[in-house]
DNA sequence: ATTATCTATAGATCTATAGATAATGC
DNA sequence: ATTATCTATAGATCTATAGATAATGC
C-alpha cells in the first residue's frame, strides 16, 4: 500500500523526481535503451532520446556509461554472458556423458538466455549499424567465444566440420520468433536443441539420451 | 576495347571524373545507397557517406532527391512497385481461372521482385529505423496496397479470414534467405507459393492447377 | 566524503539551402 | 537555355567534458 516514493539513495535528486523504480539508475538506463534501440534502431536513438525516456539530463548518462557504445556493449554482453558463465560447467558434461549431451545443454542454456533477454535484445546483434566495422568490438570478442564453443562441441559430436556460426545462427531463431510475437517456451527450445544435434549428425538415440542428461544436469540451477 | 570514358552528358563535370558507368547519376545514387543502407544501416549512413561513395559533393545529392528520406522511399518503392504494376493483370486471372491461381501468381511475382532487388533492398523494410513512427510514409501506403491484395485473394481462396500481413511476411523469407547468403531460385519461389496457398486452405489439386495456370499466364512477360 | 545528479558549453557532425560555374543542346 | 555539378555556409543537432550542486553516509 505505501507507494510513497522512497528515495533512500545518495546523490543530487533528479529534476523530475523518479517514479518509484526497483532498478538502479544504471539498470534504468539499460532497460530504456533495450526498448529504444530495438524499437527505433541504435544509430537512430540519440543520447537525448535516452535521457528523456529515463527522466534525467543527457549529460548524466556519462556518469554511468562511457557513452552510447558502452550501453550497447553491456546490452549485447547480457545476451551471451549468462551462457558463457555456464560454459565450463556445460563442457564438463562431455567427460561423463559425452559431447551430444553437452551440446544439447549448451543450446538449452543459450536459447534460454535469448528467450529471457528483456525487450528481445538479441535483435540488436542483427542490426547493421550495430555490427558495422568498428562497432561492438567487445561483443564480437565474447560472441566468438560462444561460437567457438559450438564449433568445439559440434566437432566432438560429428567428427564432421560443422561451422559454429551455423549453429549459433540456428539458435537465433529464438530472436526471430520473439520479434514475430511468437512465444518461445521450453518445448520450442527442446525442438531447437534436437535440430542442432541432428545437424551435427547425432542419431535419434543419442538425441534422446542427450535430452535426458541435459535435463538432469542443468534444469537444477547451480546451487552456488 | 575502347574504354575511353565517354561523357556525352550535360552539366558541370565532377571534381573527380566518374568511372564509366551505365547508370544515370540518379541511379548511381540509388545503387550506392542500396549498398550502404543495407550494409551499415539507414540512420547510420550520412549524406556525406553517400556522396563520397558516389564520387560527388554532399550538396549535389539534393539536385536529384529531396533528401535521404527521398532516396529511401525510392529504394523501398522499387521493392513493391514492379509487383503492384502487375496487380490488375494478376487479379484478372481470378475471373477465368479462380482465386488460387491468381494468388499463386501474385506470390511468384512478389518473390521475383524481392529476389531481384539490388543489394537485397527488401531488408530495409525490416530495419527499425526505417519503419519507425513517421518514417517511410509513402512506402507504408503502397505496401498496404500489396498486403490488401494478399488479403483479398486469400479471402476468395479460403473463405477463412487469413491475415494479409501473415502472407506478406511469409514471402519475406526471400529477403531473409538472401541475407543468409542462400540462393533464391524459381524452385524456391514455387515452394513459397505452394506454402501460401496451403496456409489459405487450398487443396493439393487446386495448388497443382494454380501452379500450371500461373506459369502459363505470367511466365510469358507482358508483351507491351 | 561519496554519490548522482545538475547546468553550461565546446566541438564535431549532419542536413539542407543559396548561388556560382562548366559542361551540352539548340 | 538547360543540366548537373560545384563552393560556401547557416542552423540544427549530437556527443562528450568541465565544473557546480544537493542529496546521503559516516
Amino acid at each position: 500500500m505505501s507507494s510513497a516514493a522512497r528515495r533512500p539513495r545518495p546523490g543530487r535528486p533528479r529534476r523530475i523526481p523518479e517514479i518509484d523504480s526497483e532498478l538502479s539508475p544504471r539498470d534504468q538506463i539499460l532497460d530504456v535503451c533495450a526498448r529504444l534501440f530495438t524499437q527505433n534502431g541504435y544509430a537512430a536513438t540519440s543520447t537525448r532520446d535516452i535521457a528523456d525516456a529515463v527522466g534525467i539530463r543527457q549529460a548524466s548518462l556519462y556518469y554511468h556509461f562511457a557513452g552510447k557504445h558502452g550501453i550497447l556493449e553491456e546490452l549485447l554482453a547480457r545476451t551471451v554472458r549468462p551462457t558463457l558463465d555456464q560454459l565450463d560447467r556445460i563442457e564438463a558434461v562431455t567427460e561423463e556423458h559425452g559431447a551430444p549431451s553437452a551440446l544439447y545443454a549448451l543450446v538449452m542454456i543459450d536459447t534460454g538466455t535469448l528467450a529471457e533477454a528483456p525487450h528481445n535484445c538479441g535483435r540488436l546483434a542483427q542490426f547493421p549499424d550495430v555490427l558495422a566495422e568498428g562497432e561492438s568490438k567487445q561483443y564480437k570478442v565474447i560472441h566468438r567465444d560462444l561460437v567457438d564453443a559450438y564449433a568445439r562441441l559440434a566437432a566432438q559430436v560429428s567428427g564432421l566440420d560443422v561451422r559454429g556460426c551455423l549453429l549459433a545462427h540456428l539458435v537465433e531463431v529464438v530472436v526471430t520468433n520473439r520479434a514475430d510475437g511468437l512465444v518461445v517456451d521450453e518445448h520450442e527450445r527442446h525442438m531447437i536443441a534436437r535440430t542442432v544435434l541432428r545437424v551435427c549428425g547425432a542419431t535419434n538415440e543419442e538425441i534422446k539420451i542427450a535430452a535426458a542428461v541435459a535435463w538432469a544436469e542443468l534444469v537444477i540451477e547451480p546451487a552456488a
